[in-house]
DNA sequence: TTGTACGCGTTATCAG
DNA sequence: CTGATAACGCGTACAA
């Protein structure tokens, strides 16, 4: 039977239970299109009836309508949701994992945008990722990730913005922390304090944020005249293990060469610092009266307790609240800004001075 | 015209600029409905050649095609989506606002359950309640709720958790840490001391994460045969302003009168703890030497140097990986779990011990 | 076994 | 100023 078309009478409630526009214009007398523009703050300008309009408001409020947000976002085509995705698994280690403090950036100037959050749970590389489309856009952080993934995603137009430098994936838009500077800074002090030779310790991998901070230590070094350990030896060590080659002896042997103090650089596991502050109490040397140490970064929250570490800040709820920023010029306007860059501010911290005898 | 119906021809993509049902079926050369039943995992039982099958997700997966939130919702379908909303808003007040350590937990759990999680961001009463509709149940947190929205949820059957115990409104699931039984082994621990008169000092609000504190300190002082100030004076004192009423002279009054231990509520301002802090650094007392402080929860980041607060660890990971069991307890098998407490651990601190000349 | 024809609740576009 | 009517993308009886 073709005829009976169901006809879509407006009953009393619909199947959910709850009052819809239909029932409110029903009360009210008047269109659904009416109440819907009436509701919606009549944006297009449409000539009312005042009076038109307050038996709308009325009946909707007597019925107890509330729009159905599932219907306005199908209708809007666009979900007001931004993901988060981080390749560095969250969980596992817990709260300081430098995950939740960009977290409060994003959420701030998600809110205040009108943007809820997709916390895209699972860290689980490769199919996974194409679970963020389900947002409007979408934010990516971690030290690495899976690139020909996130390749197809922007290539496929999809507005995506990653925390932190990334420069290999073109047509990736990114904020970053600009740690070249920042670790500059950092050397430019050791020098303002005496010091001649100076060592980085840094993790094996080739992720940026290592090696934007090994670029700008280098830069420092050479433009403030220092050098590593003499003979022309390599000022930065990378260490593979989290202990391995950071040992005790290590560091006598660093100091009987002259070199009189150590950076590290900071990672989401904090290996380089712990195993330079480890090695050093080893050596039964103290900082910063016996040598200097500095790191590029924040100490692990085991560490927190430690007399703060000269060194920087990396400013992870700006960065975080830039990223949202750039994601939703993504958006609306189709082109991100143009200076992804955030400051870090140095961190005097009490683990560096003068070198003995100065 | 009534003729030039416009026939909704599958052209590329939607207005959103991502692949639809419609397209992965062009694509995979079946209909929309097909596509629906494989990638909906054909649960009706539905006979379907395996060959259609593959071709229908290797259409999808070819494509990127992840369906759409309000869409599902809308057709009453369900998005492995579990929302959270905190009413105590979060980012004034930054990191440490008790809100993020839940989160771990809830992201911990939500992740081994194969959710993904919506935060919904900014906490404006009323309507914006509904948004949470888009998530197929919902975690719900913050010392005050309002609760009219809250009830239309609840009534209309949305699942929704509660984290803190929530007992006014009928119906609503919560999980809440044992406060009561936890500020009694707190007071328990001062009798064992030899305490003998003790006063809590609380805000004025009442909430019931608040009320429960006092039940149990009350409790547990009359079984231990304590008391507070002599003549029967009431041994709990609200603080309505952060610093009202507690003030060096008040602190000093007290322990006149034999009041030899002070205990304070944690709430997410910090308020009563950093009063009663003040007040005894101001009336040049010391603990536990001159005076034992205890304070039932976690002390603010900013209190976090000093010496660790005898009391209690409020187990907020714990709690929010509990609200997730229940809530998803709730969309499989439609009842929670029986026993929504979770035990605090003690701290023994270093705020508390004997009263001085024991 | 596959496709047709709805409906979910809203917004938006037009004729009247 | 109002009221049909068509999307938005997906699920699903029912028909073929």
């Amino acid at each position: 039977m073709a005829e009976n078309r169901p006809q879509r009478v407006v009953t009393s409630t619909g199947r959910r239970g709850r009052p819809r526009q239909a029932e409110v214009a029903r009360l009210a007398g008047v269109s659904q299109t009416t109440v819907s523009l009436v509701l919606g703050g009549n944006k297009q300008g449409i000539a009312l009836h005042a009076e038109t309009r307050e038996r709308v408001l009325e009946a909707a409020r007597e019925l107890g309508y509330v729009p159905d947000p599932a219907a306005r976002r199908l209708a809007a085509a666009r979900n007001n949701l931004l993901g988060v995705f981080s390749f560095t698994g969250t969980f596992p280690t817990a709260v300081e994992h430098s995950y939740y403090p960009f977290l409060v950036g994003v959420e701030q100037e998600a809110a205040a945008r009108g943007f809820d959050l997709v916390l895209f749970t699972g860290s689980s590389p490769g199919g996974a990722l194409e679970r963020v489309r389900l947002a409007d856009g979408c934010l990516f952080l971690g030290r690495h990730v899976p690139a020909d993934a996130l390749r197809r995603l922007v290539d496929d137009g999809y507005p995506a913005v990653h925390i932190g430098r990334r420069d290999e994936l073109s047509g990736l838009a990114w904020v970053g922390a600009d740690y070249v500077d920042a670790s500059a800074e950092v050397v430019r002090r050791l020098a303002a304090f005496g010091h001649r030779r100076v060592v980085l310790v840094r993790e094996d991998d080739d992720a940026p944020a290592s090696t934007d901070r090994e670029r700008g230590f280098r830069t420092a070094l050479a433009e403030a005249g220092l050098a590593g350990p003499p003979g022309g030896a390599e000022p930065v060590v990378r260490v593979a293990e989290p202990a391995s080659g950071i040992t005790p002896e290590w560091v006598r042997a660093r100091r009987d060469e002259g070199v009189t103090a150590f950076v590290a650089e900071e990672t989401d596991t904090g290996a380089a610092w712990r195993a330079l502050l480890t090695a050093v109490e080893g050596a039964g040397l103290s900082a910063p009266a016996d040598v200097s140490l500095a790191l590029l970064g924040s100490p692990p929250a085991d560490l927190a307790g430690r007399p703060e570490p000269t060194g920087f800040e990396i400013p992870r709820a700006e960065l975080g609240a830039a990223a949202v920023r750039t994601l939703t010029a993504l958006l609306t306007e189709g082109e991100p800004d143009a200076r992804p860059l955030v400051a870090c501010a140095f961190r005097a911290g009490r683990t560096a001075g003068p070198p003995p005898g100065m």
